[in-house]
DNA sequence: GATTGACTTAGAGTTAACTTTAAGGAGTAA
DNA sequence: TTACTCCTTAAAGTTAACTCTAAGTCAATC
């Protein structure tokens, strides 16, 4: 029921430096046994999903740190994770207009050069058939 | 109809510093004067108004100038911003379910949070209520 | 005449989040 | 025994996209 650092690495698609680093940053802070090897619980692959998750949507290491904190803090940081999660839900919620908005720019553009890519394709049709036809009626 | 540097600066945004950059970059390339003065026309700032809204849903500016030197060259480079573009719209609809899966992720935890407040509160009004009464019936 | 806003080059500094290196040591499985 | 995975520290390197500095010049406007 627990994973060493480089089955968790696999799971999770980060690299084992990249894990050290995390529990150098107090994010992810695995249990350790008596030769010292790292020992990740089910709540730890978790918590580095979940940090993943907002890493994601654009949430800054230093403000997971302060939610780690929070967190291991128990009740009294409560607050302060509603805090934390209801400034960043405002965010996401601005990516996500500015994507919708940013998808419909794009599918325009997109129309418009595939159009006059048709176009194109056309034209030059026509002209190697106007080609053809005067070199034909040449014979 | 053309914008000086500080005054286009401040109609998108962005420094003066970071539109110098860009020009050097080759992403936005205005006109100048007799006296060497950059005059933004209305299509530089259009451009540099597209530049960042495709920056703002994560295209690089590598990709940016290979898409401006792609649009220079005319009709010939059609096809390779179709490619651009079309590429862009997949990360940007990806980004967009990840956007909107984190959104129902943090929407769950915000209300977590929001009821074992609320749970709290009332337990500490119920705490303060036999308290109270408790000294009361002391008298 | 003073202020404002523009210009130049060249290079150094910043930030976040890794990523790599070096150099060695230790436990475990086939 | 060989291979594999793990461990350590400390520090340097990387990347993108700016951001700033210095030191000076120039033109327009009040």
């Amino acid at each position: 029921m627990a994973y060493r650092i480089g089955e968790l690495s696999k799971l999770i698609g980060i690299s084992e430096h990249t894990l050290r680093y995390y529990e150098k940053e107090g994010l992810v802070v695995p249990e350790r046994d008596k030769n010292n090897i790292r020992h990740y619980s089910e709540d730890n692959k978790l918590w580095a999903e979940f940090i993943l998750h907002m890493k994601g949507t654009g949430m800054s290491l230093d403000d997971l740190k302060s939610y780690t904190q929070l967190w291991k803090s128990g009740e009294e940081g409560t607050e302060g994770l509603l805090e934390i999660l209801i400034s960043h839900r405002g965010k996401v919620m601005n990516q996500l207009e500015n994507y919708k908005k940013n998808l419909e720019l794009l599918n325009t553009k997109i129309d418009f050069y595939q159009s006059s890519i048709e176009k194109n394709k056309a034209a030059n049709l026509y002209e190697k058939f106007v080609h053809i036809k005067k070199n034909r009626d040449k014979l």
